[in-house]
Order: C-alpha cells, then sequence, then structure tokens
DNA sequence: CTATTGACGACAT
DNA sequence: CATGTCGCCAATA
C-alpha cells in the first residue's frame, strides 16, 4: 500500500512543482523553502521516495555545486530530461551557466 | 528509544 | 578536478 507523504514530503514536493520549465533549483535553497535550511540531504530522501514523475519535475533539481546530482531512476534519465528542457550539462555532469536558469522561491 | 540510510553541503587535501 | 571527512535531518528498521 502506498505510504501516506508526510507533512515535510508535502512541502518539498510542493515546492518543486513550483518549479518553471528550463529552470532548475539547488536541494539546498529548496530546503530553505521549506523553512528547513539545514534539511539537504532529509529533502533528497523525500525526493527519492517516490515523487509522480510528471507531477513533480524532480529532475530540475541539483547541486549547490552544479553538478547534477542523483536521481531515483538513474543519473542518466535525469540527464536526458533536463536535456529535454534545454538545460546543458558539461562533460562533468555540471550545469552549464547554473546562476542564470536557477529558481528563486 | 537507538542505529542506519542517503538524489547533500562546506571545506580540506 | 577527484576524494574524503564531518555535519545535518527526516524517514525507517
Amino acid at each position: 500500500m502506498k505510504r501516506f507523504p508526510s507533512k515535510f514530503e508535502e512541502k518539498v514536493l510542493e515546492a518543486v512543482s513550483q518549479i518553471s520549465t528550463g529552470k532548475v533549483a539547488t536541494y539546498k535553497f529548496l530546503a530553505r523553502a521549506v523553512g528547513r535550511p539545514k534539511a539537504v540531504r532529509a529533502v533528497g530522501n523525500a525526493l527519492n521516495k517516490n515523487p509522480a514523475l510528471i507531477k513533480t519535475p524532480c529532475h530540475r533539481i541539483v547541486r549547490s555545486d552544479g553538478k547534477v546530482g542523483g536521481y531515483r531512476r538513474g543519473i542518466r534519465k535525469k540527464l536526458l530530461l533536463l536535456k529535454k528542457e534545454g538545460i546543458e550539462v558539461d562533460t562533468k555532469n555540471k550545469i552549464k551557466n547554473l546562476n542564470k536558469i536557477i529558481y528563486k522561491f
């Protein structure tokens, strides 16, 4: 049976759903957006659970250092989705022009 | 209640 | 740039 999302998870997913196409957000920003600035790892866990892929653009969440980060369905898939949205990534999985496409909550 | 687990971050080497 | 360490946190076992 499906587990009911915790309050924390809901907030995270809710915030993620706000990110517009072509933009990205960092785990850190996200954590701050939900009022738990230091719960960056917990945020990652929340996304890892089982976010509705379509409903929640969790592939738009990247690391603060610019690296793409992880993805439940495989980093490859994440890169593909980002590419589809016109987000460029270099050979070291670094987001190009991160500061320009970063989504501010 | 305690221990473990990570889609992380900052900093050091 | 690549690795490793330590800190932080919510969910789980």
